[in-house]
DNA sequence: GTTAGGG
DNA sequence: CCCTAAC
């Protein structure tokens, strides 16, 4: 199992070198530990790591460390804010340099967490996941860098004494005044409970059996599993009949879920990982169970529970359901939109609906990058990309934009035009096809005019082949209708009419005659000469004739 | 984000 | 003009 330890930053100092770190300016103050899980099962490895009982004391601090953290209120911060700013700055080294026995097995027990606890500890495969659904999940995020170092202003002394009577190189921050009264009611729950009972909290708690059969541990890390469950959701009320039923009875999630619940939320907050906006990949069903995924889904707020009873991905599949959200079960205010592409990006329309084609046929069933029109029928928010169109469809389309080809054209008089600035461009466009009520396909399907053609060569002229986005910028500022890749388009079809020219001059009068080709020669001349300095890409000239591939190149 | 190239 | 891959 590989994990993201290598961002867990075990930065402990020596009190010697705390003591100078102190003496630094407020500024430098800096973050300590912090975890970021990229996984539920980083998560559910690290948490097996910890219970081991050789890490008993390490783990003790550590979470006496991150529950501190957790535990600090407003008003603490407030207190001891003016109070002499205390560094946490730790680095690795200094825990070596200041070796001891106890720090030997700290050591290994970091060693491990950076190198990724043992797989055969891991519980749930993560190698053949396969990726089939993206959820944007937003956990809480917990401030380390503030709490952390305010909990240090707040127990500078404290921690020192602390530090120094456990003889080592970490800090250990108790904080027991921090303690909440539900804490308490907590604890006294749990005090009256036997080991075994205890052990099989636990294992309700956080889904997992641990091996550790001291009361006192127990009892410690669930308070803590409890008071972080508060804290990281406090819309999620935790079934507190686990904790007198083994059975579960009574709870609204399946237990499956719990677990699940459990290590994502209560464990987050104790390793006091600030969790950074990430993508979740929720496992196929082979893998976890589907009530498992609805309950999950439903925490993070992203899906509701209107799913069907049963996923067939290969179901689906067949269908060619790209991106129905619905048929996931995604509310349609929870379908997040990927912005399509700015600038001088192009739009894809379907039906009326913007969709970023990027990745859209990676996957089958991404979610998260479209926007659908809601009040539509399920089949019509259905998404189809262009190539999965039929061919009459696109035909169709074809034949559209053929009708209104004739309908208009620019620049009849053929003649050369001194104008080459930007100030004209919207005029003298031609509107090649505006069959907008029934077919949005296409951009616009303007046609070129000579004076953008100009332009366009003009630009060549100036920047070269290839750098689009520059004569786009300095020629077609105000041409929001051509893009850098359009300018390519037009340079290209240029150079093979150019080519073609020469190639054919019964070709040429045949478009004259279809009023297709109303390129001045002057102009494709120019071109010609440009496609001389500037040569295109060779795939380019390889694809025009061998006769015109000469003159041109 | 930009560009090349196939369609 | 659309779409994708490559950078």
């Amino acid at each position: 199992m590989q994990t993201s330890m290598d961002s867990f930053e075990y930065n402990w100092k020596t009190p010697n070198e705390s003591a100078k770190s102190s003496q630094r300016e407020p500024e430098q103050v800096v973050s300590a530990a912090s975890i970021y899980f990229s996984s539920e099962e980083e998560a559910i490895g690290v948490e097996q790591l910890f219970a081991e009982p050789e890490y008993g004391d390490i783990v003790d601090t550590l979470l006496d460390f991150n529950t501190c953290a957790c535990s600090l209120q407003e008003s603490y911060i407030k207190e001891f804010s003016a109070s002499e700013p205390v560094v946490i700055n730790n680095d690795r080294d200094a825990v070596q340099r200041g070796l001891s026995e106890e720090d030997k097995t700290r050591e290994k027990f970091l060693d491990e967490l950076s190198n990724g606890y043992n797989e055969n500890h891991c519980s749930i495969s993560c190698e053949d996941y396969l990726l089939d659904i993206e959820l944007e999940e937003e956990t809480p995020t917990l401030d380390v860098t503030r709490d952390v170092s305010c909990m240090g202003i707040m127990n500078l002394e404290k921690k020192l004494a602390d530090s120094e009577q456990r003889n080592c190189g970490v800090h250990v921050l108790k904080l027991s005044d921090a303690s909440t009264s539900s804490d308490h009611d907590a604890l006294d729950e749990f005090e009256d409970m036997s080991t075994d009972k205890l052990l099989e909290v636990f294992r309700n708690m956080f889904g997992h059996q641990t091996s550790v059969a001291d009361k006192q541990w127990l009892e410690s890390h669930m308070i803590i599993g409890l008071e972080n469950q508060e804290m990281s959701d406090k819309n999620y009320s935790f079934p507190k009949s686990s904790l007198d039923s083994s059975e579960n009875q009574g709870v609204k999630v399946p237990p499956a879920c719990q677990n699940l619940l459990k290590v994502s939320t209560a464990f987050a907050s104790i390793f006091n990982f600030r969790t950074k906006p990430r993508v979740q990949h929720v496992k196929r069903r082979e893998h976890i169970q589907w009530n498992s995924f609805k309950c999950l889904s439903s925490a993070a707020g992203e899906i509701q529970l209107d799913f069907p009873d049963k996923w067939d991905s290969k179901k689906l599949a067949k269908e060619n359901v790209k991106c129905d959200g619905t048929k996931l079960g995604i509310s349609e205010q929870n379908l997040k939109c990927k912005p399509s592409r700015g600038g001088f990006g192009r739009r894809y329309y379907h039906r009326g609906a913007k969709v970023s084609s990027q990745g859209l046929g990676k996957r089958n069933f991404q979610v998260g990058c479209i926007q659908n029109p809601p009040g539509l029928p399920i089949e019509e928010r259905l998404i189809r990309r262009e190539g999965h169109l039929s061919k009459d469809c696109r035909a169709n389309r074809a034949y559209n934009s053929n009708i209104h080809s004739a309908e208009a054209q620019d620049d009849p008089s053929g003649t050369l035009s001194d104008q080459s600035s930007d100030n004209s461009s919207e005029d003298d466009w031609t509107i090649g096809s505006e069959t907008r009520g029934t077919n949005q396909d296409r951009k616009h399907n303007k046609y070129w005019s000579t004076t953008e053609v100009l332009k366009l060569v003009e630009g060549v002229s100036k920047y070269g082949v290839g750098r689009w986005s520059d004569i786009k910028r300095m020629f077609f500022q105000s041409s929001v209708h051509r893009s850098p890749a359009d300018l390519k388009d037009k340079w290209r079809n240029l150079l093979r009419a150019s080519c073609r020219r020469l190639q054919s001059h019964r070709g040429v009068d045949a478009k004259k005659k279809h009023g297709v080709s109303r390129i001045p020669h002057e102009v494709l001349n120019r071109v010609r000469e440009l496609a001389v300095i500037y040569p295109y890409s060779r795939k380019h000239r390889t694809r025009i004739s061998p006769t015109a591939s000469l003159v041109c190149s």
